[in-house]
DNA sequence: ATCCTTTCTGTATCCGTTTTCGGAAACTTT
DNA sequence: AAAGTTTCCGAAAACGGATACAGAAAGGAT
């Protein structure tokens, strides 16, 4: 309403000017701005009168500066287009709100450089939790600097949280909140072997990424229990994403007919691909190929596929009350592994002789 | 490396005592470490070996109280897992970052009144940009304290952004990016016209939402344009989201067989539901029924739908980059409308008489 | 009425930077 | 060698709010 047109660059108003307007100490205007102090009725409704009056905002920097804690938490993630790192967000966005915080986010592409220098900026920020999120390929000398900046943020009264990658070693205090993949990824496989099929094509092999490895070694492991051989050619490389899975597919049957009855795809992106893929050649899932995915996220039900499904959501949820929780004190940091359990849906049948 | 086990709690160190290690003053380190003054190497040198020596990071509150911006950009969102939100964030984030800037996010899951929470909470915070992204329904007290908001953030050399909404009226200083939410219904409806369809479902219907009434009003002028009625009847009522798509679809269906040729999604989450629903209806896209959605997202790709293209990333690109150049000077704020245009798939086929 | 609590309020300091202003040192030029 | 430029550096004052400490006011008990 008022100061409805201030001419540019004019400051905002400032503590000292509500206190001056409601006629008390800078003091009493803090104490009942934050509600640290029982005011007496009157003078309190004085204040907030004021504060009205000059449309004031408090600064949360200044805040921050004079002691108490910035109240913020950082996400430092691959991307936020890809599903599951969105749902992931989501949750540390919903956590963080419900905590009273403000989120900070940052995206790094899986670029160890670009996360590191992330990690960097939210330190600068005293940002409370620093929330790693997704795989990247650790060299030594990352290693290192992340240990490091996990004992920094220690040192200060924050935590490195990590989700869904590999711990940074035994002595370092970082929050870990891990889900497993190779269990889901059993399971999974587990589901279409029992449905007779031997050949399982695997799409997403991907060395040196926790949640590929991870997942891999779950398939390898179930085929093992049902004793068959362990087939190279039938693991196909590509990235976790859509296109990805479009493109493994294309190329195997560019080459000749399918040399499988059933898909396993290491996430539901490249199931979709695959999917489009087949759908392009005339095989249908599942009268021609059986297939099974992981996350239980889109476009999973618009191709009715079964899959594994992950609590994403919760992932965040659960790292930023981790954090916040165990930020205090000192000890062992909180390490939790995550469940998975299969959806059924509409993508597999039993292999016809 | 070194202070590797810190006691909890222990203050991270400031630039006085790097000052103190380097032998200079407080004022020469600020001045290297922000680049602002030629200082002499062999300072720069020391000065530098003594902030790696002690792990300094700056203190990016102090820093911004002391008068420098905050070289913070927000973004608040309704939701970050639903695939266009997810893209304009990236995009924000993304520009953001390329800029110099850290992105703050919340979310708001469409209510106005925590919308409304969330900027203040970025005024708080000094973002040097607000952006708001996606449809709120807004009485007039929501349009009074949001002007008021946009007036207060211009004041102190910050701006309000609208993304894909209306703007708030001629005098309030907010940057607009808008997209034609008409033009394109209206050249995806005249698609599946000129395909010789004529009882076009509407799926998404949703008055208030000024994307939703976009659509619908390039829809029915399309169907005008070619000389049919319009019937209110084919105007189905709906959210946004694929459970909605596909409850809408199951709903008509169950009520008896399809009394219409073509659909037109008012985007592919709602697509990809409808598609989802005919199909176990044994309705076929686009045997059976043709189809067109919006947005150009998934799950569009993987049912081969034909759609409007919306450069969403790029919305948010440009929110920043208007925001961050316009944030100098007075004037009228920028209003940018992007355009879009369709994407062929596979979901329409010439109706059969 | 006096003393003791309890409740409320004000003064002044500090948080960690940037930045203004002025001074010293190092070169140039004559 | 003196004067004039640059170049580099330091002292100190902000920035806006929280809080320790002390003091005033109000209420209760004697």
């Amino acid at each position: 309403m008022r100061r409805a047109s201030q001419p540019e660059g004019s400051r905002r108003s400032t503590i000292r000017e509500v206190a001056a307007l409601a006629g008390v100490s800078v003091a009493t205007v803090s104490r009942i701005l934050t509600g640290t102090y029982p005011a007496s009725p009157a003078t309190r409704a004085r204040v907030l009168r004021a504060a009205e009056e000059l449309d004031y905002v408090a600064n949360a920097h200044a805040r921050s500066l004079a002691g108490t804690a910035s109240r913020s938490v950082a996400i430092v993630i691959n991307s936020v287009i890809s599903p599951h790192y969105a749902h992931v967000a989501q949750g540390v966005e919903a956590q963080a709100t419900a905590e009273g915080r403000l989120c900070l986010i940052g995206t790094t592409g899986g670029d160890p450089k670009r996360e590191l220098a992330m990690v960097k900026h939210m330190r600068e920020q005293n940002a409370e939790a620093v929330i790693l999120v997704g795989n990247v390929v650790a060299d030594d000398d990352y290693r290192d600097r992340m240990r490091q900046y996990a004992q920094a943020l220690s040192a200060v009264g924050s935590r490195l949280v990590l989700c869904g990658r590999r711990p940074l070693g035994p002595d370092v205090p970082a929050v870990v909140v891990e889900y497993d993949n190779a269990g889901g990824a059993f399971a999974a496989t587990s589901h279409l072997l029992s449905a007779g099929h031997e050949r399982i094509l695997f799409l997403g092999r991907r060395p040196g990424y926790t949640t590929a490895e991870g997942r891999l070694d779950g398939y390898r492991k179930a085929l093992t229990a049902y004793g068959l051989p362990l087939d190279p050619g039938l693991e196909v490389e590509g990235m976790m994403e859509w296109n990805e899975g479009y493109r493994m597919m294309k190329q195997r049957l560019l080459a000749g007919p399918p040399d499988f009855t059933a898909v396993f795809a290491i996430n539901d992106l490249i199931a979709g691909g695959a999917h489009r893929a087949m759908a392009e050649h005339g095989i249908q899932v599942p009268r021609d190929v059986s297939m099974v995915g992981f996350d239980d996220l889109p476009p999973s039900p618009d191709i009715g596929l079964t899959t594994v499904h992950l609590p994403h959501e919760e992932i965040g949820r659960i790292a930023v009350r981790l954090a916040l929780e165990h930020a205090g004190q000192g000890g062992e940091p909180p390490h939790v592994v995550l469940g998975t359990h299969l959806v059924i849906r509409d993508s597999v049948r039993p292999r016809v002789q």
